[in-house]
RNA sequence: UCCUCAGUAGCUCAGUUGGUUAGAGCACCUGACUGUUAAUCAGGGGGUCGCAGGUUCGAGUCCUGCCUGGGGAGCCA
């Protein structure tokens, strides 16, 4: 009898009905009786599970009415149309016990709260939410290479290690091999001779590689050490970073848009399932915001438009908006709700902005953008970067950027420099978007927060 | 980092102005049941009330400190 899984009875349709099979997985949830019983089987190829049924003919009938939520089992039998229910299901002629699970399984067929859940991270990816979530994770992953790929972008690796001091992009960890228990930390002596961290963007490297293949993308892990509990942050996520030369705002505002476009159709396609269950655990259609997402252009508003909205909204806000200032959590949250679910808030005021942003004409704003999205808070940040030697130059010293160091990003603009733009992608933000979870802590297998990294 | 709420059985939760032996549902064990699907029904076992102090004749309940988690804010993607 051949071993199949259950992706091939559920996707590829490539075993039919009374065909024996025999397979490998886990009990979601068992039924009993006197006489027979039904086992809710997974095995994790696709989301659907399938139901076992047995019966008293069984020789080891009695046993296998005590396999336990949890367990793993293997089943042989035959795949029927149930006559009662009108859905596929296994009759077993025989069901093995392979590793038993005990009574306190933590796991079990009920509601549990996402908090509970997140305290058992190495088990949750059991459950159907989670599978749900992570098989989403998955595919929204291959999509972001296949939209990029299909362009022919070059996929670079930029390292994780960097001496790369102030990039612009919040608090660093700090890596060193010193054995810091027993010796005072003296970088000079450190393995990279200088003090050394786990990198909070690839961007400064990506735009080098953007320099010499036009178009590139980076995807990987991101280390960040602020202090941050939020349901939208991480100390240890992934961020997409793609770079784009020859290009300025408004066309990396295009692609910003078609991207982002691409993936989410993507998902509707591809894990019809996986939304259908979200949506009912998160009591939101899913497909139906999606497909509309797709469909509808993304607004785009400069900063000063958006204050001048906020300033005339009928709602009281905490923070008042100001023109040059930045938008507060409340500010973001309005106009995200008044353009419909995402909108780009462009031209943003210097000074509270990044040093490699390029400085606009009116010397006042600089060409980045943000694209704000109802859930997931900033979802995309990017910009055109200041190209000119001198400009760039002027900007790292008055915001106290080390250009010493720095010199092979300043150098670019010495050696054929071109206007390049691009922007940053937080995945996990993504996937919130995608699956309609609220919290970031439960769209990454093992999140890493402030007082937190277990598993 | 600040503000705020919470922590009672494996899980979800109740526990009155401080007062006898801390309860329920699910899970588990025993039994009943010929198609269940969060199966149902009857019975049973299961507790360091987050941790450490304190107040009191008496603390799950009140006070102090700490730990952990949630929500909000700030920082950011």
């Amino acid at each position: 009898m051949k071993k199949i899984e259950l992706q091939d009875i559920f996707l590829k349709k490539e075993f039919g009905l009374n065909e024996e099979v025999s397979l490998q997985g886990w009990i979601r949830n068992h039924r009993k009786q006197k006489q027979m019983g039904f086992i809710d089987f997974f095995d994790g190829t696709v989301f659907e599970s399938i139901q076992v049924v047995y019966d008293e003919k069984m020789t080891n009938f009695s046993e296998i009415s005590g396999y336990r939520v949890g367990s793993s089992i293997e089943v042989q039998g035959k795949l029927i149309q149930s006559e009662y229910n009108n859905s596929l299901e296994i009759v077993a002629t025989e069901v093995t016990l392979i590793g038993d699970s005990p009574e306190n399984f933590p796991l079990q067929p009920k509601k549990h709260s996402l908090e509970f859940l997140r305290e058992i991270a190495y088990l949750r990816p059991r459950s159907r939410l989670f599978q749900a979530v992570f098989r989403v994770r998955s595919v929204a992953a291959m999509a972001v290479h296949q939209y990029f790929q299909d362009k022919n972008y070059v996929y670079v690796h930029t390292p994780l290690l960097t001496t790369n001091d102030g990039e612009g992009a919040g608090e660093a960890f700090t890596v060193s091999a010193l054995d810091l228990s027993k010796e005072k930390a003296d970088f000079s002596k450190d393995f990279f001779g200088k003090q050394a961290s786990l990198a909070v963007t690839g961007q400064l490297e990506g735009e080098a590689f953007a320099m010499a293949f036009k178009n590139i993308y980076t995807f990987g892990p991101t280390f960040r050490a602020e202090n941050s509990n939020t349901k939208t942050h991480l100390a240890e996520f992934w961020m997409i970073e793609p770079e784009i030369a020859f290009c300025e705002l408004p066309e990396l505002m295009d692609l910003q848009e078609d991207f982002l476009k691409y993936v989410v159709k993507m998902i509707t396609e591809k894990c019809a399932s996986e939304l259908k269950f979200l949506s009912q655990y998160n009591q939101t259609d899913l497909l139906d915001r999606h497909l509309k997402f797709v469909d509808t252009q993304i607004a785009r508003v400069t900063h000063e438009d958006a204050i001048t909205i906020l300033k005339n909204a009928p709602v009281k806000f905490e923070f008042t908006p100001e023109y040059g200032e930045d938008l507060a959590k409340e500010h973001e949250k309005y106009l995200s709700e008044h353009f419909g679910s995402a909108v780009f808030i462009y031209n943003w005021p210097k000074d509270i902005k990044a040093f490699y942003m390029k400085v606009n004409d009116d010397m006042k704003t600089v060409a980045a953008v943000d694209l704000i999205v109802v859930g997931s808070g900033e979802l995309m940040g990017g910009s055109q970067r200041e190209a000119r030697y001198e400009q760039l130059h002027d900007r790292m010293v008055q915001m106290g950027i080390p250009s010493e160091d720095l010199y092979w990003y300043l150098n670019l603009r010495k050696f054929g420099t071109a206007e390049h733009s691009g922007f940053g992608l937080g995945f996990e933000r993504l996937i919130m978007f995608l699956t309609g979870m609220e919290n970031i802590r439960d769209v990454i297998p093992f999140h890493r927060t402030p007082q937190c990294c277990e598993f």
